[in-house]
DNA sequence: TTCATTTCTTAACAATTGTTAATGTAGTAA
DNA sequence: TTACTACATTAACAATTGTTAAGAAATGAA
């Protein structure tokens, strides 16, 4: 999403230069939080590097559930639209390289592009349905067959994503992970 | 949400009268579906009386995920915005009372009334909210804390809902809900 | 390299849930 | 009323998971 929208802007030399500050890269070591649970986000982020994952606390262990990688957006969209505090955690798993963009410039973004605008609700609305899906598997299947999907559709997550988040991301415990996986 | 648009409607007489007939009341008996999972969402319902319940299937049997009640719209928000198939199933609960309204004449509301855009959009930002919440409930606690939140919080949802639809909703068995209710 | 930390595995036991099936209960229609 | 249907409870057993704890393996830093 917001790949499309720098490249929209790149088409118009004049804006862009107007802009090219706005788009924030940074360095972060491992572990870093981006956006802590209980604060209202003022940032969307786009992963040029590394790996991102949003969690929760529940009494005092965190729970996973989602994974981004390189390209993707990443925002605690609820919080950032109706401006009220993040139900969740955003942290890096690696050292990674992030593109920030504040709120306000977001807005002016908003303002100056209405193209903009449209790719930006279309990918709310995308969002939406990835929620839906999200949350339906969760509901729908077993860990076990939520464990087997991720070895099948995202072989990069279980490389690269330790096994604790994870088991944490299936809802289990990692002792109870490491028993699926040795089971068969 | 389409309460607060009826309202702006009918407060300008001359569109009313054109939008009058958009609103199509029906009674529907107990179990009548309203929408098909795998069917594109075409219509916005909204409850004048009754209660309603969204469902998936899983290995035959139907998990249900959510309630509405009188007042509640209801649709698939998701289906209703992407053109894509929904993802699950709307379904009446007890005889019911439903005010619908089709996607062409919400279109058309769209084009005359700005102010209904804002609030669909306030809407639809709130129900994403809803989404995150409802999400994170499901994962963060278990059947049994479910349920106590349920009696605490919602005692109109356990005394009107037939035990077995509560059970799929708390992700367990209708077995396992009456364990958990006779435990203490 | 070596040491320390993090991550993963394994084991034993308790707790919870699913499954199946039988029984009980309430409401509805003829 | 009776019979039927839908719904709820209970029991017994299997399967899965959580918990705790100990040890193995991998990773990263000095």
């Amino acid at each position: 999403m917001l790949n499309e929208i720098i490249e929209i802007l790149k088409k118009d030399k004049i804006k862009w230069s107007e802009f090219e500050n706005s788009f924030k890269e940074k360095k972060i070591p491992s572990k870093t939080i981006l956006l802590e649970a209980g604060k209202i986000s003022n940032y969307v982020y786009l992963i040029k590097k590394g790996c991102l994952r949003s969690w929760f606390n529940k009494d005092g262990k965190d729970i996973t559930f989602q994974f981004f990688f390189e390209n993707q957006p990443v925002a605690s969209i609820d919080s950032f639209l109706n401006n009220q505090p993040s139900l969740f955690t955003i942290e890096s798993i690696e050292p990674s390289i992030i593109i920030s963009i504040s709120k306000s410039n977001f807005e002016k973004l908003y303002n100056l592009y209405p193209e903009f605008k449209e790719v930006f609700y279309d990918y709310l609305f995308k969002r939406f349905r990835n929620y839906a899906e999200l949350f339906l598997s969760r509901i729908k299947d077993t860990p076990k067959e939520r464990y087997e999907d991720l070895v099948k559709n995202h072989p990069d997550i279980i490389k690269r994503v330790p096994q604790h988040y994870i088991a944490s991301y299936l809802g289990i415990t990692p002792v109870s992970l490491s028993r699926i996986r040795n089971r068969k």
